[in-house]
RNA sequence: CGGGCCGUUGUGUAACGGUAGCACGCAUGAUUUGGGAUCAUGUAGUCCGGGUUCAAAUCCCGGCGGCCCGACCA
């Protein structure tokens, strides 16, 4: 394994995580700020990660008949206020256009936070019959939140998302239809961002404002801090109820339609720089790396051996097309090798393919792995079978580096003392078991900053019995998670 | 939204109220090239709006933006 080299002006991860992130998010080229707070510009390597998450799940959403539409950016005040829960949540933090062509609006128009309102108001004219459902939509759109503390990202003014729309028969219905967007959640970030997140259900305090159910995916960060980095909401009647969204079933009875709502953001794109990233910048997962390979031409001391290093790099990068890896080739004998080897190293590109007169000599390779550094010459004829295998054995190791970091940073405690004293000296995922009354869980969060982020899918038939809440000694009922959010 | 720090070329920084300087970058050329190489020449700047002053990057007021802490954050 060779190790790493210090990047200059690149504070390290370990020594202040946030300055690092800040640091690689620009260094890397994923995004910029832009002269509104809280806004960023996304540059073309970090939209090209959004794209690959897009056209993924995008994929799975069509396979299961969920149809694309769009709705407005603007949502009619009035219609933004019909919920009071909905509106209560969400009125801090929305952005309101009060003048427009010129004139002041006799009616302000929000722009979307999210679009439950406008959606299930439509819902009410297309859903008539039992036939008519389930309705299944989804849009690709960006929202407003006007937060009061920003971080690129993680949590922006504006950031891009997915929501998905449902209504269905039946409470039965729309759980399944929570569960499925649920699991393609997960099912993404471990087998495309490779992390290993935990799944499960919000208290009431942390669920959506507006619904009856919020199930979430939360990824562990390496500061022992937790991500909220995708939701599945179930909605039951609340929305359809006050658009009326009702329908007739097979007995001519009127009924309301039972709905879900569910997305996931840019955030996202904030976890994986977080999770994976090292000292040397970003590493990205060969499944989301916006190119797998670059291979790096070295030229030799005599001119004509350029030529030849330029034509060797030419055939291997069209071997690697015909393979399906997005490799880019860097011949750019104008910057220093390090300099070169530098900048691919800080953009995260998983495998590196380093040309020279010796592997032109030798009709060899040297391949080089983001993720360890590690380093090993290759027969140029193997290239085609070895690199996807390569790529594909990274893939696999960051995520189970992923998951034990995870697990290393959550603790099972049983004493408020021992809880207090994990917050205070490291912060980390705690499981504990608690009696799900708010007021004990908002005390908790005061003392402690730590918050219910889950009870874990798998641990909701594990009803505890002769357990006391790890605060204030009543019956607990779930260990759930506990951990300070971003 | 409260407290703190801050805003000078693409980036990082310096300048007592008195000539805006340095480094990196970028451009051109040359020498280089197995981990951010060297030299020469060139390029480009005081966040915005007011005020004080003979004179403002500097002092004052307001705004906008960034980072940290807090409150807030489905």
């Amino acid at each position: 394994m060779t190790k790493a080299f210090e990047k200059k002006g690149l504070t390290k991860k370990s020594e202040n995580i946030s300055d690092w992130y800040h640091d690689v998010v620009l260094r890397a080229g994923l995004a910029e700020y832009s002269d509104v707070k809280g806004c960023m510009i996304i540059k073309p390597h970090g939209y090209a990660i959004w794209e690959k998450l897009q056209s993924v799940l995008d994929g799975w959403f069509k396979e299961a008949g969920v149809q694309n539409v769009y709705f407005p950016l603007f949502i009619p005040m009035n219609l933004f206020e019909k919920e009071k829960e909905h509106v209560a949540g969400f009125s801090p933090e929305l952005a309101v256009v009060t003048h427009a062509g010129g004139e002041e609006l006799s009616e302000p128009i929000a722009v979307r936070p999210t679009s439950e309102t406008v959606i299930t108001k439509k819902f009410a004219d297309w859903v008539q019959s039992y036939r008519d459902l389930p309705m299944v939509l989804n849009q690709w759109c960006n929202v407003v939140r006007w937060e009061k503390r920003t971080y690129p990202f993680l949590r922006t003014s504006e950031f891009l998302w997915q929501e998905g729309h449902t209504v269905h028969v039946d409470k039965a219905d729309a759980t399944r239809m929570v569960m499925l967007a649920l699991g393609w959640y997960e099912k993404f970030y471990r087998e495309h961002f490779a992390i290993a997140p935990y799944v499960g259900i919000k208290s009431n305090s942390e669920k959506f404002a507006g619904a009856e159910e919020t199930y979430s995916v939360e990824v562990v960060i390496p500061d022992g801090k937790a991500l909220q980095a995708a939701t599945s909401h179930y909605l039951a009647d609340n929305f359809t109820k006050v658009f009326n969204v009702e329908y007739s079933d097979e007995k001519e009875e009127k009924k309301l339609a039972h709905q879900t709502s569910w997305g996931i953001s840019t955030r996202a794109i904030g976890g994986l720089i977080l999770v994976h990233g090292d000292d040397s910048g970003l590493v990205l997962p060969p499944a989301v790396a916006p190119q797998q390979v670059v291979i790096i031409g070295i030229a030799g001391k005599e001119a004509e051996l350029e030529e030849k290093v330029v034509s060797y790099v030419s055939e291997l990068h069209k071997t690697l097309k015909d393979v399906g890896v997005r490799a880019v080739s860097d011949v750019d004998f104008r910057k220093t090798l390090g300099y070169r080897i530098n900048e691919w190293e800080l953009k995260g590109i998983p495998l590196r393919i380093e040309v020279g007169p010796k592997e032109v000599e030798a009709k060899s390779v040297t391949i080089v792995r983001r993720d360890d550094f590690s380093k090993h010459q290759m027969n140029a004829d193997l290239l085609s079978v070895e690199v996807p295998a390569v790529l594909n054995f990274i893939q696999k190791e960051l995520l189970k580096k992923s998951e034990e970091y995870r697990n290393a940073l959550t603790t099972d405690i049983l004493t408020y003392d021992e809880f207090k004293k994990v917050m205070a000296e490291q912060k980390m995922f705690i499981r504990a078991p608690w009696c799900e009354e708010a007021d004990c869980e908002a005390k908790i969060k005061e003392e402690t900053k730590a918050v219910t982020r889950c009870l874990e899918l798998d641990r909701v038939e594990e009803v505890l019995s002769d357990t006391p809440c790890v605060h204030c000694g009543k019956p607990a009922i779930h260990k759930w998670l506990f951990a300070q959010g971003y």
